[in-house]
Formats: C-alpha cells, structure tokens, sequence
RNA sequence: GGUUCCGUGGCCGAGUGGCUAGGCAGAGGUCUGCAAAACCUUGUACAGCGGUUCGAAUCCGCUCGGAACCUCCA
C-alpha cells in the first residue's frame, strides 16, 4: 500500500468535549465495542448509519496499520419495551405474539442484519458476542457488585445504587453531562419503582414472572439481565477492563452509556473507556427516523422504492455515499432529492473506479511534466488523510476525491495525456483513488451483468459510426440507455458507463 | 421544565476568527454527425438584532425557529 506518511489521528471524545489525538494504550494493537442491535426487528436505515460510521473507524484504523480488535455484540435478551424496569422484554415479546421461541426471533432478526450489513458493504466485527451467551459473567458481575455494597436486592431483582456510586466519589451523568440532583427533580414517577431505592438506579438483574418466557436460574431466583449489564461485561472479557474505543448511536449516551462506565468502575476500579464516540442520528423531515414515530423504513423498501416517503429505489452504494458525505456527528436528513443527488455523484466516483483501473501508464517524451497538476493531485492525496485525520472528516474527504476523479477524467477522455504527471504521480493518483474509494470508504462499483454482450454492442456501434448509420447508432444507445448505461464517444474509442 | 446541539447559496452538506470546501441542480463555453460524457467559466450563502475585534458564517449576548436526550430507541 502506497499513500502519503500519515498524521495524527484526531478524535473526539464524548466524554471530554475535545478532539484528542488517539494514543491507543497497548498501540498497534486497538480495542474498540460498538453496541449492536437489539434483534426483535428488522434494522432500519438510520440504525445503518451508526454501524456505517463506525464501519468508517474500523476501516481507517485498519488501513492506518492498527491491529483492531472490533466488538460489535447482538443484543438477546434484557431491553425492555416501554418505561422503565417494568415493560416486556423486547424479544420475549414479539416471540409470545408469533407463537416462536424466542431463539427463532433471535435468529431471524441476526440474520437480518447481517444481510443489510453486507449490502452496505458494512465489514463484520471481530467478535459478536451475545447476551444470552453470557450470563455467567453477567451473574459474577452482579454477585461482585453486591459484595461491593453499590447493589442491593429487592424482591428478586438487583439494581445499581446510584447515591452509594456517587458518594466514593464518583459522578454518575458526567458523560451526558448530567446532574444527579437535576435527574432526581426531573424523573417522573414511574410504576413499579418501588422496589427501587431511588428511581435512577437502575437493573442489574431482574426477577421474571412465571409468564416471562426468557428466565434462567440465579442466586436471586429466576430471572434475567439488565441491558446494560451485558455491554460492560463482554467488552471487559474480550477487550480487558480498560480499552481504547466505545460507540453507538448518540440516543444510546444517555442511560445506557452512562451505566456502563458506571458498572465498569464500580467492578475495576478503572474507567472502563478511553475515548467515547457517538454517532448522530438520521432524520426525516428534521426528526429522528425512529420505529415509534412511523418515519423509518427498511433497506428492502428502499431498494425497490416500495415506501410512501421514497420517490423512487436507491441502491446500497447511492445511500452510503449519501451518509458519507456527512460528519457522523451531524444529523443528517433524508430526503428523495439528497438522495437523487447522491446517485448522480455516486456513479460519477463509481465511473471513475472504472476508468482508472482500466488505464495504464503511457510515457511520451514528447509531453511536458505539468508540476501545477501533479502538485493538485498529490495535495488531494494528503487531503483526503488531513480530513480523515481530523475526526473522520468523510466529507471533506470526498471533497478532494472528486479533484482526483477530474484527473482520472481528463486522462481517461483523452484530454490530458498521463504522462503529463509523470509515472509517479500517476500511480499515486491510481492506487489512492482505488484504495480511498474501495477500502477506506468502502463503496464498491454496482456492476452491471452482461458485460461481454455490452462489448459486441460496442463493436457493432463502432461500425455504424464508421457507415455513419445514425438510426442504428440510436437504437444501440437506447439500449444501453434502458440498462440504466451510456455510451461514451471519445476521439479515439469509445467505451460504456453508468448513466448519471 | 432540565441538559445538549443545530439554523450555511435552488437542494444536500463541510467549514469555527482573515485564504475557492465539495456534490446535485441552473447559466455560458470547448469538444461532437447530433447527443451524452468530460473539461473550463459562472453564485450579492452563512436565521435576526446587538457586541468584541484591524477583521466574524466562525467568539459573546439576546431574540426567533428546529432537533436530540431526560422513558425503549443506532
């Protein structure tokens, strides 16, 4: 791999309001927990955003020289539908209501995911643990807590004791800069809170009703896991008691953040997380796209365009360029003509990808070395990295990817000979676009299927034009044309594209 | 109500004190059988009002508008 020295990396961490440089703790090596999905129900396309955002982070440190150890868990058990402690749990839910077993929502919501995350190109974690798979580390956490003092039991069930974590000097709230005082004046009364001291603490361990189908045998009784329970213990297991960096979505800051660096000191002694990030939210129409608001809709009904909000289908890469040419920390609004837009400059990068790996380098010692462009292009290079560099700047990333798709143009139509840049610099431009657009960014080109026959089209084209039989020329570039491609007619060949 | 954040040209979307972001759309041009594509040129943008500063979209204050979290949520 050959691209430009690197510089710092910068990162910006939630927990401090700052970028940081990131100085993993045991460098090359990069402990990195994502929260996954809770599998009750298809994943929609704003859940997409916050895994493709991280998709980003794992690809970079990658590609960087980072050996990444990524942990992305599947939530199975423990997060409860409604308020507080007391609702369903999610997945024994949807499994009473179809008369499955619990395991079977389980295995068709995972393999729904996995499915959209492989569409969008979205490359698996190291390790994807699960909840269920870890309860006896769940069930040691929770004894450990008790013996500690900072949890109690009541009626079966095992919550965290907030006052008691404050007062050995600790501050619950501080990464979604809340007060403790403030929380308690602001909580409003929920039911079933009484077996709880104060209504912020929050379930380690809770008592199941014989009606509760996902239950398992505890020192307390019959029960399960609080949600946030199982984050804290299986990256502590795989990732160590303190690791480099924690993600999910910025709904999941508060509690569910919160609760884990308050478990994983309370169980280490140490911070749990050295640089807390949190992607934002998609919207539609300037509100979070959200299953209870109705405004979500599922990566299938995109694709066919089969959804009141969708105007027409997108394809995966159309719409991770679209959220690509965003900030992850920026919300980022959906719309059909954002989305139309993206399309248009997709293909044109995706058309680029095409073209450049088709052209080889050609030494002519008649052209002149053009030091203007060759210095554009490296610069655009070093831009790229820059704004990678800079939290994770995809978009003033792409900016400079379209500077050396212009390049790649101009080559390619015959414009500018590549021997104006000189073999160098041409070969930067080569190997960087194709590793910037497919491992860095991790879009791929969305082939059309047939190419050998497009060929024999391209050669029948070429005679016509030579017979100048401009009725048959039509008919061969509506052709293409109702493949969704176009001809391109250059001085001195003529060659296929995706229509823009 | 509390906490946090946002308001950028027709649309999307970066940018956090002086230097053209970028994409899409629009206009003009080069090229072309005609097109398309490509390339070139092209936009009185920074919610409003005040303040700080030699200089503010960028800092401060107020006003208006919107959002997220505070309750399950990526």
């Amino acid at each position: 791999m050959s691209h430009l020295p690197q510089q710092p990396l910068k990162i910006y961490n939630t927990l401090t309001r700052k970028k940081e440089l990131f100085e993993p703790l045991n460098a090359p090596y990069v402990g990195m927990y994502v929260c996954g999905p809770t599998v009750y129900s298809n994943v929609h396309l704003g859940n997409v955003r916050t895994f493709m955002n991280f998709d980003i982070l794992f690809r970079y440190l990658t590609h960087i020289g980072y050996k990444v150890r990524y942990v992305r868990n599947i939530t199975d058990v423990g997060h409860l539908v409604g308020d507080g402690d007391e609702g369903e749990d999610k997945i024994g839910r949807i499994a009473k209501l179809e008369k499955l077993e619990p395991m079977e929502i389980v295995q068709r919501y995972t393999n729904d995911f996995h499915e959209v995350m492989e569409i969008f190109n979205i490359l698996p974690p190291s390790i994807e643990p699960t909840a269920t798979g870890h309860l006896i580390e769940q069930i040691e956490a929770v004894r450990n807590l008790l013996d500690k003092g900072l949890a109690y039991e009541s009626n079966g069930s095992v919550y965290f004791d907030i006052a008691r974590y404050n007062k050995t000097g600790n501050q619950y709230g501080k990464l979604s800069g809340r007060i403790l005082e403030d929380l308690l004046n602001e909580t409003r009364d929920l039911d079933g809170q009484a077996e709880k001291r104060s209504p912020l603490d929050f379930a380690l361990w809770k008592n199941a009703s014989p009606e509760h189908i996902m239950q398992w045998n505890s020192p307390w009784g019959k029960g399960f896991p609080g949600w946030h329970l199982e984050c804290s213990c299986m990256s502590a297991k795989y990732l160590g008691n303190q690791f480099d960096i924690h993600g999910g979505g910025m709904d999941l800051k508060f509690p569910h953040h919160e609760c884990e660096i308050a478990q994983g000191v309370s169980l280490t002694g140490v911070e749990p997380v050295r640089y807390w990030m949190h992607s934002n939210m998609l919207t539609v129409n300037g509100q979070k796209m959200s299953k209870s608001l109705g405004n979500s809709f599922l990566p299938k009904e995109l694709f066919v365009g089969n959804h009141p909000l969708l105007e027409q289908a997108f394809s995966p890469m159309t719409v991770r360029y679209f959220m690509l040419q965003s900030h992850y920390r920026s919300t980022l609004d959906f719309s059909n003509d954002a989305l139309r837009a993206a399309q248009k400059g997709f293909r044109r990068l995706a058309n680029g990808l095409r073209n450049i790996k088709n052209i080889e380098y050609l030494e002519s010692h008649e052209t002149v070395r053009d030091e203007k462009k060759q210095k554009e292009i490296l610069d655009a290079v070093q831009g790229v990295y820059d704004a990678l560099n800079d939290d994770l700047n995809t978009s003033v990333a792409i900016g400079h990817l379209f500077v050396l798709l212009k390049y790649i143009n101009m080559i390619y139509m015959e414009q500018l000979p590549a021997s104006a840049l000189g073999e160098d610099v041409f070969n930067q431009l080569k190997e960087n676009y194709i590793a910037i657009f497919e491992d860095i960014l991790g879009m791929y080109e969305e082939k059309s299927k047939g190419v050998s026959v497009l060929n024999g089209m391209l050669r029948l084209y070429k005679e016509y034009k030579v017979n100048k039989q401009y009725d048959k020329i039509d008919e061969i570039r509506n052709y293409f044309k109702d493949q969704g491609l176009v001809i391109r007619d250059m001085k001195h060949r003529i060659d296929w594209a995706y229509d823009e």
